[in-house]
DNA sequence: CCACCCATGTAACTAGTTACATGATTTC
DNA sequence: GAAATCATGTAACTAGTTACATGGGTGG
């Protein structure tokens, strides 16, 4: 469980509303972390009573607008959980499952589906090769924009190989659709 | 949601007791859809109660074993999911949390668990080619053996993406610590 | 003045995890 | 006869999703 500490490093780069934290996991942080707002709200009211943040009305804005920050206490939450040993994220692909249903009791038809994928994992690799070139094409960078870069870079490779993969599963589904 | 459908699936391959297919969410399915016992137990009464899957109380067996088969109901149900589409998985890191921590209000001393995680991987693509030399060497593979060749090459790439990456994280982790 | 974005939340439900609990059979 | 494995389940909790709800500010 690491919301809690998704939130604490998004807050620790910049103090922001609720209403940002949502639209941050909307995107940058949300390609590898992703949450709602209901989840964001809910988690924020059990940081602030642990004292992990603190959020104050902001005066000028929007009514009920708070600004939320991070406490003494929410960085060393943060420290500790950063530096004590995790598991690795599981895997978890519905088109495994499919694939083995198509072979217990297809043929299915998974064409179809596996050209969307492909789509859409092209789509993502592109965006992300724009952010590249837009964000890490100097020739320096500091050690902050390398590890930043770093986090881009696991997103490339990652779609990357699900777009080979997947041209392969189309070569496999398609030389059977072929035959019968 | 589509526990049902992955246990669907493995009853369809061969019909089997709760704790069987626990242990197959163990090995082979549980690389890329996990499930706990106590999950199973839950999702197989909900099934049964819809007419997906039959139990039948094994009478040579030891005391209470049930033999879990597919219904026809369970059939269609399986191919209405497996047709229609569905969203890829989301990604869930918690090393790129790690990461943005480190740039925020590092440096945090990383380079351990990355150092983990590189040889969780390598011992992960290890496990995969040798069962992919154990299975899949021949030279003419059927389409269904060519379907489960590939749901093991979805692995086999995942994790070599992953232990290059790592490798790249640690280049990049070390030389931080060099010049401090 | 209407639509869209900002901004907050509650309620109910579904899925997943952890802890507890029991008892039979096989293997050493 | 003790330990490991087979085999089933319940209870309580935590996390994540979906639906509902409200209201102010900005731009066309």
């Amino acid at each position: 469980m690491s919301l809690p500490h998704a939130l604490l490093t998004s807050i620790a780069e910049k103090p922001c509303s609720g209403y940002d934290l949502a639209r941050r996991f909307d995107k940058s942080i949300g390609y590898f972390w992703h949450a709602t707002h209901q989840q964001i709200y809910r988690e924020l009211g059990r940081m602030e009573s642990q004292g992990w943040v603190i959020s104050t009305e902001v005066e000028g804005g929007r009514a009920g607008k708070k600004l939320i920050d991070i406490l003494p206490a929410g960085r060393d939450e943060l420290r500790r959980w950063a530096t004590e040993s995790s598991a690795p994220m599981r895997l978890r692909d519905d088109m495994m499952v499919k694939l083995r249903a198509d072979a217990a009791i297809g043929p299915l038809g998974l064409a179809e589906e596996f050209e969307r994928r492909l789509q859409m994992h092209e789509q993502e690799l592109q965006t992300y090769r724009e952010i590249e070139q837009r964000d890490f094409s100097g020739v320096l960078l500091s050690h902050e924009q390398q590890l930043r870069y770093l986090i881009l870079k696991a997103g490339i490779t990652f779609e990357e190989s699900r777009v080979q993969w997947t041209k392969e599963a189309l070569q496999v589904l398609s030389k059977k659709s072929a035959t019968d």
